[in-house]
DNA sequence: ATCTTAAACTAACGTTTGTTAGTTTATTTT
DNA sequence: AAAATAAACTAACAAACGTTAGTTTAAGAT
C-alpha cells in the first residue's frame, strides 16, 4: 500500500508528462523513457497505467477534503475560512503544480476509484458552498446569487497550478494574501 | 475550406465527445458510431482527426480575437471594457461549451495551426492586460499586481463551459451581469 | 435512360498501445 | 560462499489506433 521510492518518482515523472499532454496522450513508453529505462520495467513498481492516474488524483483530492474539514471546524468568521480555503489551494497547488493538472482535467478516466473521487468532489464543493450562503446569513457576504460566487472563486483556485510555475517572483504567502483581496473585495476602485 | 453541413454535423458531435473525455482518448471509431456510420466514411467529409480540433480551436480562438479587438477601439471607460470582455465570454461559452472544452484543454495536440493559436492566445492576453493597466493609470482599477487580477478574471471566464450546462435557469446576459458584479465588486460585504 | 456525384460501405494496412512472461544483473542478507 | 531480493532487461502478445483503397448504393442532373 505505501509507495516505494522509486514507485514515486515514476509518479512525479508520470505527473509532469500528464501536465504537459494529458493522461490519454502519455504512454508507458514515453513514461518510461523520462525515467531512463524500458517500458516493461515500470511494472516492477506499478501495477498499470491506471494505478499512476489514481493515486495522483486520489491522494490531492484528500488532502483538499482534510484541509477543509479542518477550516470548517474552526471558530472563524466565514470571511475568515474563505481566506483559508484559498491559503488551501495555494499552498497544495504550489507543492504539487504537475498533479493538479491530473486533478483537474484527467479525472474521468478513473476507473475503480471514480465514484470515490466524485464522492470528494461533491463533498468538497458542498462544504465550500455551506460557508459561503451562511456567510450571506450572517451578513459577511454579499446577498448574490451563491452558485455564481461559489463558481467564480473555485474557478479561479482550479486554475492556481498554470500560472504558479510562471510566477516564481511571488512566495506562497503573499500569493494568497493578493488572492484574497482580489476574489473578496473586486479589482474595481 | 467552408465547411460542408455534414462536416459540421461530424465536428458538432466530436465536439461534445472531446469535451466528455478529451480529444486524445476520442478515436474515430468512436465518433463514427456516435455519427451512425463507419469510422472510414468519416473520411469522405474531412481531411483527418487533426482537422477537426483545429477547426474547432482556431474559429473560436479568432472569435476571441475579433471580440476583443473590436472592444478595445470602442471609446468606453476600462471598467466598461472589461465588462464586455466578460459578455464576449459568455456569450461565446454559451454557444458553443463542447468546442469551449477543446480549446482550454486540447491546444497542445495542435500541429500545424500550434503556432498560429500560440499567437492568438498571446495577443488575446496581451489586450486584456493592457486594458487592466490602463484601468490602474485611470484609476478605475485598484492598484494590484495586475497579473493577479488578469489570472483570476480570466480562468473564471475560461472555466465558464463547465458551468454554464448546468445553470440552465440563468440566461447569458443576466449571467454576464452577476458575474461582472462578483468580478469586478468582490463578493465580500 | 444515362451520367455524375455524394456518401456510405468492406477490407485491410502498418503502427502504436498497455501489458505479460521469462531472463539477466547487481546488490544485500544469511 | 550461498541464497535471496530488487530492478533492470529482451521478446512478444493481442487489441486498438488512424488511415487508405477500392466498391456499392442511392439520389439528382443531363
Amino acid at each position: 500500500m505505501n509507495p516505494t521510492p522509486r514507485k514515486l518518482e515514476i509518479i512525479a515523472i508520470a505527473s509532469a508528462l500528464f501536465k504537459e499532454k494529458g493522461y490519454s496522450a502519455v504512454t508507458m513508453r514515453d513514461i518510461a523513457k523520462a525515467m531512463g529505462i524500458k517500458a516493461a520495467s515500470l511494472y516492477n513498481h506499478i501495477k498499470n497505467k491506471e494505478e499512476i492516474l489514481t493515486f495522483i488524483i486520489i491522494s490531492l483530492a484528500e488532502e483538499f477534503i482534510n484541509g477543509i474539514d479542518h477550516i470548517k471546524k474552526e471558530n472563524n468568521s466565514c470571511v475568515d475560512k474563505l481566506k483559508k480555503i484559498i491559503a488551501l489551494h495555494v499552498d497544495i497547488s504550489s507543492n504539487n503544480t504537475n498533479g493538479m493538472a491530473s486533478l483537474n482535467n484527467d479525472w474521468m478516466h478513473l476507473k475503480d476509484q471514480l465514484d470515490y473521487y466524485l464522492t470528494l468532489r461533491v463533498n468538497y464543493e458542498d462544504s465550500f458552498r455551506t460557508i459561503i450562503i451562511e456567510g450571506i446569513n450572517k451578513n459577511e457576504i454579499k446577498s448574490l446569487n451563491p452558485e455564481i460566487m461559489l463558481f467564480s472563486t473555485l474557478s479561479t483556485l482550479r486554475s492556481l497550478y498554470m500560472w504558479i510555475p510562471q510566477k516564481e517572483d511571488l512566495d506562497s504567502s503573499a500569493l494568497a494574501t493578493n488572492l484574497s483581496e482580489v476574489l473578496l473585495k473586486g479589482i474595481n476602485k
